[in-house]
DNA sequence: TTGTAAGCGTTATCAT
DNA sequence: ATGATAACGCTTACAA
């Protein structure tokens, strides 16, 4: 930057001027230090802006596993969101929630990141989170701390737990189990919720309903399906109501090792319409979330909230609550109860 | 610093002895400032000591899409070797090659990153990369540029392209098409010529085999499957060799639609076995990349060139080119041609 | 409108 | 073994 200025032959206050855009400049002056920049492809040094505003212009993307597509795709759309906005992203992958906790901490503490986009997936510890977010701007995607209201992007995924499930009642089943996800997870709970209504809708009992908790992936799908379906035929639920994609992809797969045929002897439905959703065999029923979206949006929020923060002007506070449409998309892998029952 | 310095009733020099562990500090004042730095839970400004240092202990990862499962893995490993190390990673989706060029340079350059692993997956654009080089350490995946031997981390691809096409001769296939990828990458190359080397080792003229370049996506898995599919049934291939697993889910696609049946008609093969391809009906038949490892492996050959270029004690070079075992996965979507032909 | 200079939180080079 | 102190490259009052 000294040697810029030099070389414009002006103070290193004016190239600050001209870089930042504040303060004012003579034209001419302007015009000349641009030229100066290029000449000596002059890059500002990032890491000593960063000291002096004490911001990074980079946020934090806690995401458990990009081996989900799901994940990988909201990945996806955040990236693109920071990027527009000449923010950086830095990829985290907490091993344990141990370690998320103070990896994301110490994150933010050291002046790395100036916020973190969160999706938990696992297990959650709310306490550390909220911790977080008195250092800095969280944003929460597709999940709530019970205790406390934290900006976030939600679907609606009750109602399209809701509708998904009703299509499956509408069909005509009566004896159906849920695999549903972990335990004390927000999204776990809407989905089921979204079922026992539409349980209640098709004027069955919701209390009779069979849930059994899986972790999302798709061994426990399989492991699940295999417990639900290993019992005498007239028993047998004729429909699974599966809390995410990955988990209903096991539960096909272990139909096929077991001989069942999908959906003749079972329905099955996903949640997320992961891409390869609509690929399988049958095609999965499903309802779509748009993930790459939602990953957007959570990035914008959070830039957004930084940027007010900051007091920077010209700047309205976007709502800190987003809620994004799903979609319910049916395909092959639901048919009445077979008769044969 | 200061805080903790006048806390422990040291100097801000002793703190930072104790912090880098560098430096001769005696053991009871080395214990008392840490305990300060405990109770004022004091964390280090990176940005000052990046600024210090002229480094950010951080990598960037250029990426051409995480929608697609093979980089969303490979990224995977990245942060996980780069997190292993205390390294951040930065993520960067290259819209265009344009702004690639431009936002690698600049990401190099700001000194926002010590160095870069580079996806390339679409069009490459050499002499931008060369640039980049200049500027930092850039480790290539499954990559290479004709000018210059750049720090790589390869797969065996050739002979897993060789071995599979092997399969589907030995099945007794004569007319064979390719789906290949772009033309001009390494990666399309080597799997084409491993093609070739099965064609002529099973006695055909290995320039009789068609061959089409799509852009490894799974749209143009259909587009050119309808192409190549689309003719009388004497003279309709009835094996496809796919130059990737999407590209060859595109052609299965096509076929379903086209009312031809796999591998009965016409019998595919892909390359990566990304975790779908065992999912799909019939299972694709492909060549296993393993695609995590090969992230993990070029983010830790990075941190190395960047450790050693910085001189740091006790680090060996580790070779510049490292190269994955690849395994080829048979399943059910080969067959013998049908006699019906 | 432009320049001077005082930091930002570290690290590293010296004396002590 | 420890402590001043000068950078690192930039921003921003404040002065001119």
């Amino acid at each position: 930057m000294k040697d810029v200025a030099k070389h414009a032959k002006v103070s290193v206050s004016t190239v600050s001027y001209v870089l930042n855009n504040n303060g004012p400049v003579a034209d001419d002056r302007r015009a000349r230090i641009l030229e100066s920049m290029r000449v000596l492809n002059y890059e500002p040094n990032e890491s000593a802006r960063n000291l002096k505003r004490r911001s990074a212009s980079a946020i934090g993307l806690v995401v458990p596993d990009l081996g989900n597509q799901f994940f990988a795709l909201l990945a996806k759309g955040v990236e693109r969101a920071a990027s527009q906005q000449d923010v950086l992203v830095v990829l985290c992958n907490p091993e344990t929630s141990e370690e998320a906790e103070l990896s994301n901490a110490r994150l933010l503490r050291s002046q790395r990141v100036d916020g973190v986009v969160y999706l938990s997936g696992f297990d959650e510890s709310p306490a550390s989170l909220i911790e977080l977010t008195k250092i800095g701007p969280v944003v929460l995607v597709d999940e709530r701390v019970p205790g406390i209201n934290l900006p976030s992007v939600l679907s609606e995924a009750r109602r399209g737990a809701r509708e998904i499930a009703s299509h499956v009642f509408d069909n005509g089943h009566k004896n159906v189990a849920v695999i549903s996800g972990p335990t004390a997870l927000w999204t776990s709970e809407q989905r089921l919720a979204g079922y026992r209504e539409a349980c209640a809708g098709a004027g069955l009992d919701p209390d009779k309903l069979k849930v059994v908790a899986g972790d999302y992936r798709m061994h426990s799908g399989a492991i699940i399906a295999e417990k639900l379906l290993s019992v005498s035929k007239a028993k047998r639920p004729t429909a699974l109501l599966c809390a995410n994609d990955l988990m209903a992809i096991g539960a096909i797969e272990y139909c096929k090792s077991a001989g069942l045929s999908v959906p003749e002897d079972v329905s099955i439905v996903g949640f997320d319409d992961i891409p390869i959703a609509g690929l399988l065999t049958p095609r999965l029923s499903t309802v779509r979330q748009p993930a790459e979206e939602m990953g957007f949006q959570a990035a914008t929020l959070l830039i957004n909230m930084i940027k007010v923060a900051r007091g920077e002007e010209g700047v309205e506070k976007l709502p800190s609550q987003t809620l994004v449409p799903v979609e319910v998309v049916i395909r092959d892998s639901v048919c009445p109860p077979s008769k044969a029952k």
